[in-house]
DNA sequence: ATTAATGATACTATAATAGTATCATACTAA
DNA sequence: TTAGTATGATACTATTATAGTATCATTAAT
């Protein structure tokens, strides 16, 4: 059971690096070199993000992608349900069609409580949040040096 | 994304089938017929909770599957733990070794606070809960009937 | 002995994920 | 206007996880 699948995680880790470069149009070349992700699964992942509206791309010499949003309007959510669908924790066998248990639909509430509660966690998390806080962690690593 | 699987899903209707039955033994093809689920599928899982020492089991003419412990002791994350493995979301694809962006790794640390969130929503379901709030849907079923 | 049950184990099928390859198209620059 | 470099569309393959089936051995009751 993974919340991320590898396109999902390979999504993140590209657009991060787009946004690091301000404007900057960036190859897949690149991005693949710097990433160490395999060029061909990369393009498509690319090709995805660019189809969603997630990423602008130009074609031919000089081109590449740019974000096509801002980057605290790139939601986690959004990628996720882009690679792997909504987040349904709670696949209903029988989809409320006489359920023969009772007790599992008690259970399936419960599930969807949990379900709930991944999401609203989830919901906050932009592109610039994971940004900033990257930030926050090399701010405090150099105070930390300084104060040593 | 499923929070249970198949299995896991038909291990719980079954638990609860033979929990009904107090002390009684109940056999696989009972069980079979009752749920409708495949016969052979669900030998397999009642070998498995066997072997697991959740059901006691009696071999031969008359036999068939009992609770090996009492039903608030039955907890439904050692049903997944059993069927599916460990609730671990993040599977890091570089194991902390040279992670190429440290971004991923804030993400990580926000994926295993929803690990920590489902796991406390999970760990207080037991099998015995599920039996419990089921009676109070049927009570709750009856008095609406009576005031009615 | 026969019948009815589970134990162990190996096998097959399906679906989800992961990854690759090919050709078409667009843009740039010499 | 052509060579080179980039993405677009799409189809294909590989691997893994889940789901499900089948077979034979063993045990117990009658
Ligand atoms: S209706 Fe789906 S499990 Fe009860
Ligand atoms: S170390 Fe695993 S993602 Fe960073």
């Amino acid at each position: 059971m993974k919340l991320l699948t590898r396109n999902t995680d390979y999504a993140v880790r590209a657009l991060s690096y787009i946004a690091m470069e301000k404007g900057k149009t960036v190859t897949a070349a690149e991005l693949s070199e710097e990433l160490k992700i395999s060029w061909s699964f990369l393009r498509k992942i690319l090709q995805i993000l660019s189809r969603e509206g997630l990423v602008f791309s130009i074609k031919g010499k000089g081109g590449g992608f740019k974000l096509a949003q801002p980057a605290d309007r790139i939601f986690l959510l959004d990628l996720i349900n882009i690679f792997q669908g909504l987040v349904r924790l709670n696949t209903c066998i029988t989809n409320n069609k006489a359920c023969p248990n009772i007790r599992i639909c008690i259970l399936k509430k419960k599930i969807d409580i949990i379900e709930d509660s991944i999401i609203s966690e989830l919901h906050p998390i932009t592109l610039k949040t994971l940004l900033n806080e990257q930030n926050d962690v090399i701010q405090n690593e150099l105070l930390n040096m300084q104060t040593r």
